[in-house]
RNA sequence: GCCCCGUUCGUCUAGUUGGUCCAGGACGCCAGAUUUUCAUUCUGGAAAUCAGGAGUUCAAAUCUCCUACGGGGUACCA
């Protein structure tokens, strides 16, 4: 079985993982278990500079969150480590070697400062200064010194990089699972660095060596990676090795305005751009995550898939289960998509129904004692039974967990103010000596289990006999005893609230707002 | 600038080999119904001259070319 569908994701650890990372992340994870393939965890760190702390932890960490496991790296082991690049730096060199034997490759002595000054002087006259076909007779490498003069200079410990040799007009074809066939004239590419002068490979030798030596058989990523696609094909061409599959992603888009989502759109806007909320090591900056915004991890990965990829029938709403089954990579659109926090919201609205009452209802219970305080309420009266009446009654209404409490603080605390249009609209001239009567006609209901059905009962016929409408006198009660005019049914709140609670209610009500 | 990729309702998209698409669904929006509340739910509606132009064809959103626009790339970053 040495066909067997091997991907990978290979972030590196540079920061937050970006939703848009995630995404690429998914579709892998899809593409793989459809296929009964493994998806792999690689982590790229060869840009020491660009090293953040805590950046590994959180990437593992947040597909544990979106229930996205990996079948073999960083954190889970295997047979094809370490997965860590840094780890593997005595690997590579070997591996540039065998390009520049083969004459693939060349040593480049050019600094840094001598490059960047040369593209600035090419931007003086408005062209661009690109290492390459045309340049490099001129620039001091290995293709343009004397032999002798180039072992002496490496021998001297001069500081060198290894280059790739693009061969001079010659067309590089690949096929892309989304994209199609695509062609690429090579004097147009320049050398890029293989090998850099720390002793680290760059991402296009390290990747390319590792997808090889890792058996991966399709590479599914961003469209960002599609333009150094073709230096890619040449290596694997220059290595005589095998090629994989590549699939590039269309990228995700900001929801205003032009260009790929970034950083900081989310807190510009309002909405994540990570799976987890993220502390800045350095700056401290806070920025939000899904988990902490009371997304459910199903919602996320839902939308996500949907984002750029359908099965084509009018579903849209996937168990990761289906997903998998679902899934085919020729489906993904070849464009951007603008990110739709609306959407989101009703996705996670989707999920917040199904999940189980009673569980739900813990997370409440959890989340009342736990600020019972700061909700001025007593938590010692609290009890799970309670909670997950409430819960049931108005979960519906919410698309996030923490909108329960909005939802329903009514049952745990009496109002204290009234909201003022709704005031206006529903106590009335008069509505005060009406409420004070029927308070004396409630007071004779026998109390017990069915007190909220006699309580119904007799307000309908008083409703009927004054020739009155059910509006005037619910809706007073529904101010009096929410606060607002919200809620659920009134039956179901005097059946919760009971006669004590709901006569008090109506009685403060009525002297505070003396009408 | 140069190179690559793309372009269907405000947004995400359906539209596999051209005809049954005067373009379907979803989010959002608007209206109505239910709940005499709010939310949910349900029903209906507005919303794309298929980026524009030229061509091929009896027939094009679907094929070809050009233009425009959008995105990406152009580092000893990934």
């Amino acid at each position: 079985m040495n066909n067997r569908v091997r991907v990978r994701f290979a972030p590196s650890p540079t920061g937050p993982l970006h939703i848009g990372g995630v995404r690429t992340a998914l579709f892998n994870y899809l593409f793989a278990k459809k296929n009964n393939g493994d998806f792999l965890l690689r982590i790229e760190d060869t840009d020491q500079t660009r090293f953040v702390e805590g950046a590994e932890e959180y990437i593992i960490e947040s597909f544990k969150w979106l229930g996205l496991k990996f079948d073999e790296g960083v954190g889970i082991g295997g047979d094809y480590g370490p997965y860590k690049q840094s780890e593997r730096k005595s690997i590579y060199k070997d591996f540039a070697m065998e390009l520049v034997n083969k004459g693939k490759a060349y040593y480049a002595f050019d600094s840094a400062e001598e490059l960047a000054q040369k593209r600035s002087e090419a931007e003086a006259n408005k062209q661009t200064f690109q290492y390459d076909c045309k340049t490099r007779k001129g620039l001091k490498n290995s293709l343009s010194l004397s032999k002798e003069e180039v072992e002496r200079m490496i021998a001297e410990g001069e500081p060198y990089v290894i280059r790739f040799l693009f061969p001079e007009d010659e067309m590089i074809e690949f096929d892309d699972m989304i994209r199609g066939h695509i062609t690429m004239n090579s004097s147009l590419l320049d050398d890029k660095v293989l090998y850099k002068s720390d002793g680290m490979p760059t991402y296009h030798l390290a990747n390319i060596v590792d997808d090889h030596l890792m058996k991966i058989t399709h590479v599914i990523r961003g469209e960002e990676w599609l333009p150094s696609t073709p230096l890619h094909v040449m290596l694997y061409k220059a290595f005589e090795w095998d090629m994989p599959m590549f699939a590039h992603l269309p990228l995700i888009l900001k929801p205003d305005g032009k260009g790929k989502l970034s950083k900081r759109d989310g807190d510009r806007l309002g909405f994540p751009v990570f799976p987890l909320e993220w502390h800045d090591p350095k700056t401290k900056e806070i920025s939000s995550g899904y988990r902490e915004s009371g997304y459910l991890p199903e919602a996320v990965v839902n939308m996500l898939a949907l984002l750029g990829w359908n099965d084509g029938s009018e579903q849209e709403i996937f168990s990761l289960e289906e997903l998998v089954n679902r899934f085919s990579i020729e489906r993904i659109s070849k464009h951007g998509a603008k990110f739709d926090m609306e959407k989101t919201k009703w996705f996670n609205h989707q999920y917040l129904q199904k999940v189980d009452t009673k569980d739900l209802a813990k997370l409440y219970f959890e989340f009342l004692k736990s600020n019972s305080a700061e909700l001025k309420l007593d938590s010692t009266k609290l009890e799970i039974d309670f909670v997950e009446t409430i819960v049931d009654l108005v979960k519906e209404r919410c698309s996030f967990a923490k909108e329960l409490w909005e939802n329903s603080d009514y049952f745990f605390v009496a109002p204290t103010e009234y909201a003022e249009k709704a005031l206006k609209k529903r106590w009335k001239e008069g509505t005060s000596a009406r409420m004070m009567e029927i308070i004396s006609h409630l007071e004779n209901i026998e109390d017990g289990s069915t007190w909220a059905e006699k309580a119904e009962e007799f307000l309908m016929n008083y409703i009927q006999t004054n020739e009155l409408n059910m509006g005037q006198i619910m809706n007073s009660i529904r101010l009096a005893v929410v606060g607002d005019t919200k809620g659920p049914n009134m039956l179901d709140i005097m059946k919760v609230l009971g006669k004590k609670e709901i006569i008090a209610r109506i009685k403060i009500a009525t002297e505070r707002i003396n009408l």
